[in-house]
Parts: C-alpha cells; structure tokens; sequence
DNA sequence: CTGCATCCTCGTCGATACTG
DNA sequence: CAGTATCGACGAGGATGCAG
C-alpha cells in the first residue's frame, strides 16, 4: 500500500489518502505473478478450471485457486459452479474485469514495445558496473 | 515471470515466449512497493534523494536505493551525481521512463476509477460467505 | 474435476549500524 | 547528504496429500 501520506499524480483529487491505498492495492494484483495473465486469458473467452491450469504452464493448482479466489472477490471474475457429475466449474471476466483489460493491455503493449530498451539498458548498466570495477 | 510455454494476448506475436518474459519482468516492478510512486514523483520534476525520501513516508533508506539503483538500470531513471560537498544526487525520468507514465496512469486511473467497486464487491463477497457459513 | 490444508523454502523488505 | 552492510521477520508461493 502506499503509506497515507504520500500522494500519486492522479487526475482526481491528489488530496484524499483513501485512494492512495485502493491503488497500490489493485497495482499489488497487477504485481502478483499470475493474475494478469489469468485476467488476459479469461478476457479471451471464460474458461474452466484445469482449462486455465493447461495453459498456464507452471501454475500450481493452490495458486490457480486462490488468484481466482482474489479475482473473485474483487468482483473482476464470476464463478460458475455446474453441479454436474464430475463437477464443472466455469470462470468469466465480470463487466469491471473487462474494464480493466484496457489499461492492462496499455501497460503489456508498452512492456512489449519497449522491452529491448530495458534489456540494452541492462547491458549497458552491467557493462558500466564491469567498466567501473576493472578502471 | 511468464513461465516460457504461457501466452498472454498481446496485439504482436503470440508465439514469442521472450516477449512473455519480458512482460512478466515489467509488470513485476509495477507490482512492487515503491517503484510506481518513485516514477509517478519523478514525472513531475527531476529531485533528489532526500527529497523523494521525504515525499514517500515510511520507504526506507535502503528501499529509496534499491527502487532507484533498478530504475536506473532499466533505463528508466537518469542518476546524477554533482561532485559537490555535501554531495548531491539528482534523480530523473529518462524518455524511456516519461514514455512508462502513459500506461501507468492509464492504470491508476482505472484504479482510482473503479476502487469503490472493488470495494464493494469485496463487501459482498464477505457477506456472501457470512451466509454461507451461518446457512 | 475442483479445491482445501499442511509443510517448507526462499526472496523481499525493514531496522540498524557504519562509511565517503 | 547519500549511500553500503548485515541481520531478522514475514509472506508468497511450490509440493504434497486429502476431500467433496
């Protein structure tokens, strides 16, 4: 979170501490390691449990759980149980998780675009670093 | 990181596991604690470290440097050192860092925009387990 | 098939003390 | 003023086993 007294350069009012907090909260989500990338794959289509666990490769099932847990509960995905036998489980973006992929695919498009910067500034820092150590 | 078998929809090529990867790193800075704040700060004018010490309340000295020190090498922030005494250190946003802040806002605005939503859907989902336990 | 509980590891961050 | 070094606490996340 970001601590109450510090402020974002948000357009709306830069003055309420409140909004601080909620958005270093939902940046927190974007940080953490798979909700992007379920929130992306679900922006697809909705999908079912061990659909998304196929194709996210490396996912444990506890994270997939509990990622669509959160999602769920901050109302970005709906979940769908079909009381079928095997049970059936169907997971979907809400209207405010669709919201979202706009801005989310704004900040991917950019990490995509610019990646190679990044990845050049590294060498060159390295280099710099390497530059420093041998003069 | 995007694990390399993973795909996120990115608009340019799906099949580029590197560019997963790549997505994956940015969105990690996003999702720790201080570096969006230190960015969103520096958008507004070049500063110093203490200066952006004092606007972040509750970062620590270390944590300043860290933040800084990874910017730095990712290009996205220009470190300046006057050989003055005492010595002094200017931070500021590099192109590549002022073109981060467009997506980044887009994201907080989303944010700030849609935080009592979450807020609320976090409200009924409690409730919605309140029920389910007493039911 | 979907999901919870447990254990354990490892990285991140904060506190503190010290340096140029 | 602007760092670096070290230590400890904490929590995210993976592995595994069990349940509805």
């Amino acid at each position: 979170m970001f601590p109450s007294h510090s402020r974002l350069p948000v357009p709306a009012d830069p003055a309420d501490h409140t909004e601080c907090i909620v958005v270093r909260e939902i940046l927190d989500r974007v940080g953490d390691k798979w909700s992007v990338l379920v929130i992306a794959l679900l922006g697809q289509r909705s999908q079912r449990f061990n659909e998304l666990r196929r194709q996210i490769d490396g996912i444990s099932q506890r994270m997939l759980t509990l990622t669509l847990r959160q999602l769920e509960r901050d109302g970005l995905v709906l979940r769908t149980v079909h009381a079928t036998v095997p049970p059936r489980v169907d997971y979907a973006l809400t209207p405010l998780g669709e919201s979202a992929l706009e801005p989310l695919n704004g900040l991917i498009g950019w990490a995509a675009e610019h990646g190679t910067d990044i990845a050049e500034a590294r060498l060159r820092y390295e280099e710099a670093q390497a530059d420093a150590a041998a003069g």
